[in-house]
DNA sequence: CCCGTTTTATACGGTGGCGTATACATAGTG
DNA sequence: CACTATGTATACGCCACCGTATAAAACGGG
């Protein structure tokens, strides 16, 4: 019995996507055959024919997960322009608001913090998105050092967001997140360059 | 045969003190109760005397973390005193550089994403942290708002830091993360409150 | 020194997961 | 229409793990 389906998709880009969504939800130890392929409404039998274990599935997962969150986002937010600001809020929003991207993009910080080879491809991934934010920072911020702890506090504060459980009292996390992006986005007073 | 022992402790604290050094290194899929007994140079034949179940270990490591990581550090962090900028730092080398406590902190982080009553320890948790970051960062800035956007930063780097792989050039993560303190810890230049 | 409590070793049944083998189905192509 | 990919179902052996049962050992208080 065919599935659905109707898709130009090859079945291995299926056991990948099925993949990325069990990692996303309960990290890579969720990410098993059988399970994925109840999911796929089909048995194991086929895996074997796409991937010769389950680690190669992992490592397809990986190479899929970073062409999509460099090339195309870095794409997207070049291509459409706009103040740095606007830039590093858009990078931001792509990256990390999408329902799809930005759990994966978690589980696979955590897995790299056990996982040289994981720790390895992220830090790829994590190179070419502070370069972004180099460049945006840069544009309204003269002091190279500065640039660096702003990029740097601009990223963690939103990879870190999503690992904090603390409450704000009267005001919501995104109020406080606007004022936070304004402490780092904003051109120092004292700054002369450019 | 009995093992080295000498210790006062009790079994019950072993089995716990060992559950958090694997939920350390590999998450709580890795807390595996024959795995524990192993490296405890025992079969898990004992461990249902003092647990109900898995579960049940589990839940007492979290008591056991709760307790250590709040009251513990603030204790110790009001005790020894200073300024508002020394306490800080000392509330996060206590919690972020202790070989022990930061790697079951980060696992945590990881683990409240997918389990609710585990996301609301760590809200207890962290709350209670940054009441700490509020209260000093209170003493030097005076908009409410201000003081709770750079808590918030604050405590992400603190986070965040362990989980981006991003390299900074020239400069050393330690350096760049200087910067980024003095930016969030130094008044503001316009600031005329306290 | 003896007895109850606690800790332990060992053995068992059950489950879930991996990877293999084999045979069936369903395209797509000449 | 065959013939060959490719995907699929089913069944198997294997191993790791959970929780239970049971009996032996160690320990501590009377």
């Amino acid at each position: 019995m065919r599935h659905i389906v109707g898709a130009t998709r090859t079945t291995r880009d299926r056991w990948i996507e099925e993949g990325l969504r069990a990692l996303a939800a309960g990290g890579p130890d969720a990410v098993r055959v059988e399970a994925l392929a109840k999911r796929l409404g089909v048995t194991k039998g086929g895996f074997y024919g796409s991937f010769a274990d389950r680690d190669a599935l992992l490592n397809a997962m990986l190479d899929a997960w970073e062409r999509e969150s460099t090339d195309e986002v870095i794409d997207r937010v070049e291509r459409e322009g706009g103040d740095p600001k606007a830039k590093i809020h858009r990078a931001g929003v792509l990256t990390f608001s999408d329902d799809r991207l930005l759990p994966v993009d978690l589980a696979i910080r955590d897995w790299a913090r056990r996982d040289e080879a994981v720790a390895e491809r992220l830090r790829r991934v994590d190179n070419r998105r502070m370069a972004l934010l180099r460049e945006m920072i840069g544009t309204f911020c003269s002091d190279a050092d500065e640039v660096e702890a702003r990029s740097l506090l601009a990223f963690c504060v939103a990879i870190g967001e999503h690992f904090l459980a603390a409450d704000h009292g009267d005001r919501t996390r995104a109020q406080v997140l606007a004022r936070a992006a304004d402490l780092l986005l904003d051109r120092p007073r004292d700054d002369h360059g450019r």
